[in-house]
RNA sequence: GGAGAGAUGUCCGAGUGGUUUAUGGAGCUGGUCUUGAAAACCAGUGACACCGCAAGGUGCCGGGGGUUCGAAUCCCUCUCUCUCCGCCA
């Protein structure tokens, strides 16, 4: 693979190239890279005049054989010549991988319109739909209703896997189905996303073309004597799906939706969240995925935060939007909105969806182009994807959101189809 | 898991060591014809990446390595696809 990242742009921009990473608070040593990236080109040069020289010779050769004349001297001139290539080769290969090695690191460039920031209390908030109830009575929360109803069991889950492991049970069972699939058939039938259910498994490259790796290896499950790893969400599976294409203009945009478990080590966030559904080992996902014209991306951004609010408020689910300042952005992300719900036991809005927009980052990486006519020059494309949304922490968000004072939860409506009519899910 | 066959540019498909600087189609662009379109015919174009201000150069025939003065072509290796056998939800 080694597709060579926009080494062109930093050269020519390295200025703006720090002052964006410095948004990020982010070292990334470009000093380095830019005294490696000198190093290549005039190895480059050296080399290639070498094989041009080769190449002439070798004709040469072809010639004075043919024309049964001695060319033992060319050929021996070429021996050396050959040699020297080998080893220039050789280096251009190191420098290369070293300079890979290191845009593999570089993070996205934040986009003019995200703010700058010093953490999460920095994100901006957009807009704000539902108002959180108010209860008559204190508010459980999501784990002691799920297990005082016999839909949740942590503990079980625990002895036959470890922590961060849930069994659903009964109607709990059929509220994570009803709605993936509610979530499913909402995108997929009103919002014009085709629906695609990817492998729960890939292979390293792809990792590396949505930027999990090689930063973030530790966060991934990595399946014992393969080269497999298990996706931490259907983004990784379904932007690879076009990876090393040129798609057709007239082929954009595409729209995906995919329903998947998701799996993730948690590393680093141990005794955060560790009760109830909201940090787990395993969970399952409805992923918006798009591709798009260069041109288009902020625009679609914008409509797919709106298909995943969508879910929400179809569910009556308080939430809020915002706009994640440059120093908590995801490492592919050039613009970030996170979707918020309202979680009573926590009192606050919790993350349930993050909808982005990746730029040409992951298309670089993963090698994605479209023509944009017909005898044009091949472009990358624009990436996005959001949650359309977590299912775990929606269903956290209904049995707290909807509970009642003799520990029943309601139905909300729209669900109810996918449920088998049950309006309410009591002892 | 075993045996065999394959992988060539946007797509289809030739090419088994040296004028292949990769045949030929399709496609695309322009034209002729037509009220317009299609079809047909004529001409043009001919993938992608890197270096270079440019002229130009280099690389690339699934990935990686090797042999050779010279590799799409020979050798090794990996991946994937197809056919048959075995196993199996």
């Amino acid at each position: 693979m080694a597709v060579l990242l926009d080494a062109k742009y930093i050269r020519s921009n390295p200025d703006e190239v720090r002052a964006a990473l410095a948004k990020r608070k982010k070292e990334v040593n470009l000093d380095k890279f830019l005294a490696l990236d000198e190093k290549r080109r005039s190895i480059l040069s050296e080399v290639e005049q070498l094989k041009n020289k080769r190449n002439v010779v070798s004709q040469e050769i072809a010639r004075l054989k043919k024309e049964k004349k001695d060319a033992e001297a060319l050929i021996a001139e070429m021996q050396q010549v050959s040699g020297t290539i080998k080893e220039l080769d050789d280096k251009v290969r190191e420098v290369e991988a070293e300079l890979n090695d290191i845009l593999l690191t570089i993070p996205n460039i934040p986009h003019e319109s995200v703010p700058l920031g010093e953490s999460d209390n920095d994100n901006i908030e957009v807009r704000r739909w539902g108002t959180p109830r108010e209860f008559g009575f204190e508010p459980r929360p999501h784990w002691d209703i799920g297990e005082d109803l016999g839909i949740l069991d942590f503990a079980t889950a625990a002895k036959v896997t470890g922590a961060r492991f849930t069994f659903y049970k009964g109607l709990g069972a059929r509220l994570e189905r009803a709605l993936f699939n509610f979530m499913v058939d909402l995108h997929a039938t009103e919002h014009g996303y085709t629906e695609v259910f990817p492998p729960y498994m890939v292979h390293r490259h792809s990792m590396v073309g949505t930027g999990q790796l090689p930063k973030f290896e530790e966060d991934a499950f990595k399946v014992a004597g393969t080269d497999y790893f298990l996706i931490p969400t259907a983004e990784v599976p379904v932007t690879n799906m076009y990876r090393e294409q040129i798609l057709d203009s007239d082929q954009l945009p595409i729209y995906h939706v995919a329903y998947s478990a998701c799996f993730r080590a948690e590393a680093g966030s141990a005794g955060r969240d560790t009760r109830g559904l909201i940090r787990q080992h395993q969970f399952n996902k409805v992923e918006l995925v798009k591709f798009t014209r260069p041109e288009d991306s902020y625009e679609e951004l914008e409509k797919l935060t709106r298909d995943a609010e969508d879910v929400l408020r179809l569910l009556g689910l308080p939430y809020r939007v915002s706009m994640l300042c440059a120093a908590d952005l995801g490492f592919s992300s050039a613009k970030t909105y996170d979707l918020e719900v309202w979680m009573p036991s926590y009192g606050r809005y919790v993350e349930i969806s993050s909808c982005s927009n990746f730029e040409d980052f992951q298309a670089r990486r993963a090698d994605i182009k479209y023509r944009p006519g017909p005898n044009e020059k091949a472009r990358y494309v624009h990436t996005l994807n959001g949650s359309g949304v977590a299912v775990g922490r929606t269903v956290a968000a209904i049995l707290e959101n909807y509970q009642q004072e003799d520990g029943s939860v309601i139905i909300p409506e729209r669900l109810r189809p996918y449920m088998g009519d049950v309006e309410r899910i009591c002892k």
